[in-house]
DNA sequence: ACCCGATCGGACACAGTGTCCGACAATGTG
DNA sequence: CACATTGTCGGACACTGTGTCCGATCGGGT
């Protein structure tokens, strides 16, 4: 009677090879200052060392492809800004600056993967949707701060706390975007503390009205 | 002796007859709900009824198209804000609402437009370059007045003008452009407000530091 | 009548995309 | 060993969109 084993095939080694390889290339392709729409499969392909019909094995389109290479750093993006609050151990507006420190040095190191992301968002709903819901998460969680200052009287209570959680939410990613695509580091700190301190007296502080 | 009288000819007239045609019919295709990036030249051509070769002889291309378009937008959006100033008849942070509001309508006006604008100057070098010279003069224009607040000891004179006018104008036409394609405009007052006043307590009279 | 300029319609060449298919290589099983 | 399976490769095909070019036509002026 033969022994049956359960078929331990490496072809789940090689998958991955080839969808890394794209991986990189494309990455490689951004570093080296192309936009995303303006490569085309057959460069990425050619970039990686693989076939153009094996790119259509992993990948649906650029779009997926895309999505895949931005799916890690959207999680980051959230991760650096849900742990502040105004009060607390990792409250107030000198830790808000170093939270938008983090950022803008976040920013330094995947700025193009981001610009990429942002430039196809304009265009491709699937993309703009995708990276909306982590922006949708942040206004929400920056509403409840901004509700919970309200509650404990340190922020003015005439403020709607979605709309200002929206002007709060909806830009910074900018700003950060365009400095480091404009500035070398030495303003780093400087944009990170006016980018809190607006924030801080501007919103959080604001005198009552 | 034949009198010589310098040919008037109506091709002038024909001239910016197919070319409107373009520009309109550009402008239906963006208010009925297309991605500037989606939408081809034959498509243009058959929404304004001209052949697809007369699009060649008044644009060089679909960027070409799109900084014509723009070129009007462009002045306008810095006519908004050109003569704010911090004090004065014009000045304050209820003035400055009321520019915000301005320009929430001006968007709601013109939102698809600028979203292509956005959309192509993403990838595209020139129309980025075509529509940041306007940002440019309005980032000079507001680092100019905050140093004017710092000389009249109303703003902390521990501030960049430059860092924080970057900070100030680099964004608020996104946050703009987000609540005017996702709300209707019921809100639109709230915004401005929230808007003028991050930006009046946050930098013009942030506490001293 | 003739000339000129603008527009039209259409052909051509090219690039990019997505699909499909046969060939081949590597691995595992009986 | 033979056979089966799976993934990759290379290439062909069909389609779409873009930009260029050209002959035909039309309208207006002299």
């Amino acid at each position: 009677m033969p022994s049956t084993t359960r078929r331990h095939s490496p072809t789940e080694d090689r998958r991955p090879v080839v969808e890394a390889e794209i991986l990189g290339a494309t990455e490689q392709l951004l570093r080296d200052g192309h936009k995303f729409t303006d490569i085309g499969v057959r460069q990425i392909v050619e970039q990686a060392g693989v076939a153009r019909s094996s790119f259509y094995v992993s990948f649906r389109d650029k779009t997926d492809l895309l999505i895949r290479l931005a799916g890690t750093l959207k999680q980051q993006i959230f991760d650096f800004a849900k742990d502040w609050t105004p009060v607390g151990e990792n409250g107030g507006p000198e830790t808000l600056t170093r939270v938008y420190l983090s950022m803008i040095q976040f920013y330094r190191q995947h700025g193009e993967l981001l610009a990429a992301i942002n430039e196809v968002a304009t265009y491709d709903h699937e993309v703009e949707q995708f990276w909306n819901s982590q922006l949708n998460r942040l206004t929400e969680l920056t509403a409840s701060l901004i509700a919970g200052e309200q509650a404990a009287g340190r922020t003015d209570s005439a403020i709607n706390p979605t709309v200002l959680a929206q002007v709060l939410t909806w830009d910074g990613d900018r700003v950060i975007a365009r400095h480091v695509a404009t500035n070398d580091s030495a303003n780093d700190a400087q944009v990170a503390r006016e980018l809190a301190m607006v924030r801080w007296h501007g919103a959080y502080r604001r005198p009552q009205s």
